[in-house]
DNA sequence: TTGAAAGCGCTACCAA
DNA sequence: TTGGTAGCGCTTTCAA
């Protein structure tokens, strides 16, 4: 499965002497400075049980520095028996910049609290096949395995998971849920414009592959506030654009909901073009309150969604870590808070 | 440093003896199966130098799966002498769908070629602090050190890293440099408002930290040009936005470049609010060419960049790894194409 | 205050 | 065809 360069066996060099080329070691650092393997760990870590005195510290030191010698992560955490690794899955699609920027955040926080992140595609993997392949790493913590099941979460806990946090919009067995439904934010949407009068609902769903995960919760929810839903599926280029737009008009349809802010501008402008007017003639909106909506006229309406902040995840994380069983399947809570911001748009 | 939970050595159990609740090893799996954990690695890794029986192999792969026997990642590497680990850096600071976009799609395509991508922060450790904690992992690539010195890089290669290769606008040595110079792009955009006949041009730098690192560049870009250069800091927001706006009109500025054209909307919004002229008054140019740029009205001229794709870079890491030697030092590339795209707003 | 040595889980050599 | 076993680099117990 890998290749190994046999540079080991090639030479069964003489032990305990160390070859010029290769990654210094601990036991090279106590060669030069004259001590044990063991006093260099004890000096390297600060080991506050044990007393070193200071030249030996400083001779230690010195060597470690002029060897350039870097410990080995995996050595240390094969040792240790647990790892920092957070696992966080690289979503398949680019998924936009509130996921994005969020995800920046966590990472950023995560580091701060001396946790290694590594982002796991899932390249095709079935969900367990996936969970074994992350299993292998000895996670300490894994973040929003989306789609996987109880069977794929329990390999997981089994390979030292401590924390192992879901984000979607149902909870799964034996995971810390954070629910993220999405159905919130077509239903704050649809109460709004049930509100203006608008029964029948033009819904965008983006023809791009992946966004589907939340652009059907997102349908799913303007459905169950009441109103008949319309799917307008708009790939994100202008030509398509142009084609909803005349679709819109020839459905009548005199309000649309679009899965987020570009989408609803890419419409809104495909709209304008064909001389419609918006409100007048076609009420619409957005999700996301992004920036370029405030900056559309008329203003954008839209659905502001907040997600925990990457720094409170991150102190989840930590405190699950510390703290495996105290909340080992605490309540499912609803971490995404879904707001309406109405503007001119409808 | 660690807290290790001292489960082992709190009962030295006896050797040999599998703990219910521990996570199977191949000596369990190998116990289990009635055959040395040799036999276990041998079947498991499907190693074609050896020829295993087939009920043998069978009760392998029972008693593996049985036990939901996961190997350990660490241990492998820490016996094979290197890893899989490719090292990316987390920017500091959300840095526009563009470059997500990038990073996304270099991390799919490395995990596709099999490779574990590790997103790093730096957590304000200076650079050469950086590339030691980086080390520890034994990465053996390591892509986009930025503003990493020649020293942290000497450090990363004496770690095993067999592909260092570095994003930025200059090689630093013992990487292999992709030049991305953001100059390029300034000169492109006043190439073209220049002629226009524009020799004083506003240039809309970000007041958001992080953003300077491309946003100077483009700067000087516009400046070695030849033309007269005006910077203007221009925080995210509206209500900054209507106050550059106004100093536009007092400083008589008859053309604008923005940092990107997410900023380039913003500022020209507020232009037009205040009754100016697009491009009649102020003509006004982007950066980066993304979809609202052809949305808006008039729609807006702009600079396209085109990184490499992330397969490409890809592959390009996965054949450093392979040859390490072949291209030790070779030709730095310039590899961010910057082309031109006319349209009304300049 | 320091050193010797065991052992974390795994693979690959060599011998049977 | 299979097993024994050394050893990757590290930490930590125990003994000196």
């Amino acid at each position: 499965m890998v290749q190994i360069p046999k540079q080991h066996s090639a030479q069964p060099a003489a032990p305990h002497k160390s070859v010029p080329g290769a990654v210094p070691t601990s036991a090279d650092v106590a060669r030069l400075a004259g001590v044990s393997r063991a006093t260099v760990s004890y000096v390297l870590n600060n080991t506050s049980a044990v007393r070193i005195s200071e030249p030996t510290r400083r001779r230690v030191h010195e060597a470690a520095k002029e060897l350039g010698y870097v410990p080995h992560a995996a050595a240390r955490s094969l040792r240790a028996g647990h790892t920092r690794i957070v696992l966080v899955p690289t979503p398949d699609v680019p998924i936009g910049p509130l996921y994005s920027t969020f995800l920046n955040e966590l990472q950023w926080a995560l580091s701060r609290l001396d946790y290694t992140v590594v982002q796991y595609g899932r390249v095709g993997l079935s969900g367990d096949a996936a969970a074994r392949a992350w299993a292998e790493l000895r996670p300490v913590a894994v973040l929003g395995p989306v789609g996987m099941g109880a069977d794929g979460i329990a390999v997981l806990r089994r390979s030292g998971a401590r924390a192992v946090i879901t984000l979607g919009p149902e909870p799964v067995e034996g995971a810390h849920a954070l629910l993220t439904d999405h159905r919130h934010v077509g239903r704050v949407a649809a109460a709004h414009l049930l509100s203006r009068g608008h029964r029948r609902i033009g819904v965008v769903m983006p023809k791009e592959p992946g966004l589907d995960t939340f652009a059907v919760p997102r349908l799913e929810g303007v459905r169950e506030e009441g109103a008949e839903t319309v799917p307008l599926r708009l790939a994100y280029d202008e030509q398509d654009a142009a084609q909803v737009a005349a679709q819109v008009s020839e459905l009548g349809l005199g309000a649309v909901f679009a899965y987020n802010d570009e989408y609803a501008m890419l419409l809104m402008r495909a709209l304008q073009d064909a001389g419609v007017d918006i409100p007048g003639d076609v009420a619409v909106m957005g999700a996301d309150d992004l920036m370029l909506g405030r900056l559309l006229r008329p203003r954008l309406s839209t659905v502001r969604l907040d997600l925990p902040s990457g720094q409170e995840l991150a102190e989840l994380v930590d405190r699950l870590v510390r703290e495996p069983d105290q909340d080992a399947e605490p309540e499912p809570r609803e971490a995404l808070a879904v707001t309406l911001v109405a503007r001119e748009s409808a």
